[in-house]
DNA sequence: TTACCTATATATAAAGT
DNA sequence: TACTTTATATATAGGTA
């Protein structure tokens, strides 16, 4: 339809491209309000030109149909994000679930379904957890202990040698800053770890 | 274009609408492969009839052109479903993160990281849920002792009945099936529920 | 439905302005 | 570059099979 057939590939003329695809498109615009009246019809149509710029036509609601073609198509062409997402939200739905029933077993709060056996093991689980926890603070109040006392021999030291300058005044020089940054010679913590108030767990092994 | 000239209103009659659609409908996919080779442009038309069955144009692929309608579009048109999933989802993975933290305390597993005041809670906790277990562990036994307990009471009365048939055959009547089925006369126990090894927890209060 | 026919309405390629 | 014109290609309404 024009002055002479043209085959239909692509248009190399740039400006000559950019003319057909203004035209063509609002003929394709057209149509597709024309069909959607006739025919009662819900029509979307999304077009790209080659520059990238987005131009589309919607008959009604443009979300409603997109919505409503993912219904439809049953997800079957619908966009690697949201299945992706959907999925590995029912996981952790299923994960969170059984976290928080472990969590109100481990509490004691909603033993009243679980069979003597079961209850017997949990017993057990809670109490070796128990022994665990108390084995930690005990170490960890017997390093603060070491702490200290490390700080206090240093801080005799210091205060042997700040008596022993005032009573030889003349030898100044041979202690320098050293000895007053040292808080006393105390090894650092076996595996002491101290983290801000949300460290990141990744892994669910226990 | 055709014999007769046309309004552009529906078509009333359906075979005639159902006619045209089929029609047109072929044309509008014709003109978007058309101007997506011509102009080198991405095209996708979504259709549903009146009958709201779905037919479908894409010059590429429909997933990667939705994707991408989405990106150009700005988020503006796309379906709140998604948006209201990200953010659940987001809830989710926060929920999680922290029960997994509060399981890795509650098993002893991951104390490393806690100060001496809050060792000393985690271990009270975990003292009280292990007496709660114990105590309902206790309890359930005792049930149990008293089930068998009332069972055996009724086999000795069953013994009892058919000794006394053995000894005056001549009364057989007087006892029915009645006292065959009965197990003794143990009340049902206190609240407690016996449910198969997965029960539904909906419940997140705790 | 589905396909074919054909007169006409429309769309549009290319030229003009 | 953008609008108008115009000759021609295409789409399709209304039939028929």
């Amino acid at each position: 339809m024009g002055r002479g057939k043209i085959e239909i590939k692509k248009i190399e003329n740039t400006t000559n491209r950019q003319v057909t695809f203004s035209k063509r498109r609002a003929g394709l615009f057209k149509k597709a309000k024309e069909i959607s009246i006739l025919c009662a019809a819900d029509v979307a149509v999304i077009v790209f030109n080659s520059t990238g710029r987005l131009f589309d036509f919607a008959s009604s609601s443009m979300k409603r149909i997109l919505e409503r073609y993912r219904n439809a198509s049953g997800g079957q062409a619908w966009n690697n994000e949201y299945e992706q997402m959907l999925s590995q939200f029912r996981n952790l739905k299923k994960e969170n679930e059984e976290l928080q029933k472990e969590m109100s077993y481990v509490t004691g709060e909603d033993v009243e379904t679980l069979a003597p056996n079961q209850l017997e093991y949990l017993e057990g689980n809670l109490v070796v957890a128990a022994k665990k926890v108390r084995d930690r603070k005990t170490e960890v109040l017997k390093y603060e202990r070491r702490k200290t006392e490390s700080k206090v021999t240093g801080l005799q030291q210091k205060c042997a040698i700040l008596r022993e300058w005032l009573t030889n005044p003349e030898n100044h020089e041979e202690y320098g800053i050293t000895v007053c940054n040292s808080e006393g010679p105390t090894p650092p913590p076996p595996a002491f770890r101290v983290q801000p108030s949300q460290p990141n767990l990744q892994s669910s092994g226990y």
